[in-house]
DNA sequence: ACCTGAACACCGTTCAAGT
DNA sequence: ACCTGAACACCGTTCAAGT
């Protein structure tokens, strides 16, 4: 018997980037972004802090790290092959959104570093129904980078409210709030945010996401080569 | 005489939120988003670190108010009265395109606190084009959120990239490499990934960016009530 | 009313030392 | 090869004490 009993919990293989990353993203579903720090996590893998580092370079790695994990779940769940071509696009804009909804601490790790094959998955998939869309090819490389940039970045930026809004009052607090606020804003200098004010607390953020996606595909099908 | 002698720079008026806030916005652009410490910018203000919080809750609003203080001036200097609604869109997007660009430490800091008029302005000046153009009312609101989420979001999205870039290779260097990832791709599992590949070291973002904004335009100038 | 700056309660990251 | 965990060099934020 060593001097030290055996520590409850303790791994006896190797920790895997895998692991580090899955309980990152319990803690970071659980207990939200302020709450993941080497100490929590470390504790979580019953290991040393320092331990992390031999499989992830630093903090920025993780988060990314996690982000594409969720995109590529994202996308695994999201059955598209036999849908036509718009509706596909719409399905993978939707899963990319609920999943972000659904992790609001996924913020601005939306970088390209190699590895990230959930992102590549559904770059090649919205890719794809373009081509099978009729996108005429002169057209195709602005059309998807349009989309997708959308895609991500207008998930990402629910995500964010989300998020504010865990953190205090409910989304509809907070939309009524903006809608009294600009309500009261002066009709003369703000006409359109005056008027707009009455349709914010009633409305749906997924729909008008994907009337979005509607708008830049039927901009794309009205172009002829 | 007291018995330190006054401090050079001691200020003797009151700071300001705003005096606070272009401090900041100096720390941000010279130094990067790193360097923007309580301690550096007290430093620079010739103050108490705490002395910034009797002007500004915390870090957040700092950033926050940089953020629309910024959006703000770029709208101050995107002259579009004159023209005609859709060019006016163009100006305005581009205007906040640039100014994303050229202050790449603007990350998620883009929700709707009080106070932040910068981004109002936008958004009043976008809506107000959408009636000229004769977008139909039905449609006016979620053309309005597609064009605006896009704008902020994209813009942010390239002003990340940007600020990867600078801390190493430069932007061509990282499509370069980018393209050359896409391209040894396997061709039948990524097809369009592995075409579309070509064209990303070429490319200019800016343009890109605006093929969006006239993707999702035309889009909505087909519908009809 | 506004400022000072030490103190508090943390961080991410490194690295000598272990197994 | 992989892990440990103390140590380093910081942070944001608070607050008693000053003017």
């Amino acid at each position: 018997m060593s001097k030290k009993p055996a520590r409850a919990g303790r791994r006896t293989e190797a920790l895997t980037k895998a692991q580090i990353v899955e309980a990152a993203i319990a803690i970071l579903d659980s207990e939200g972004v302020a709450a993941l720090t080497f100490r929590t996590l470390s504790t979580r893998l019953a290991t040393g802090s320092g331990a992390i580092y031999w499989h992830i370079a630093n903090k920025e790695e993780l988060l990314g790290a996690a982000t594409d994990h969720i995109v590529a779940a994202a996308m695994d769940a999201a059955k598209v092959p036999n849908r036509k071509p718009r509706e596909a696009i719409r399905a993978i804009a939707t899963a990319v959104f609920d999943a972000f909804d659904a992790h609001p601490w996924i913020g601005g790790q939306l970088s390209l570093a190699p590895g990230r094959t959930g992102m590549l998955q559904v770059f090649e998939a919205i890719g794809g129904r373009l081509v099978a869309l009729g996108v005429p090819a002169k057209d195709r490389f602005d059309v998807w980078s349009a989309l997708v940039n959308y895609i991500f970045g207008v998930a990402a930026q629910n995500a964010d409210n989300a998020r504010r809004a865990e953190e205090g009052r409910t989304r509809e607090d907070m939309l009524g709030t903006l809608a009294e606020a600009w309500g009261q804003l002066d009709a003369s200098q703000f006409p359109f945010l005056h008027e707009v004010a009455v349709q914010l607390p009633g409305h749906d953020d997924r729909e008008q996401f994907l009337a979005g996606i509607d708008l830049i595909l039927d901009g794309a099908l009205e172009r002829r080569p």
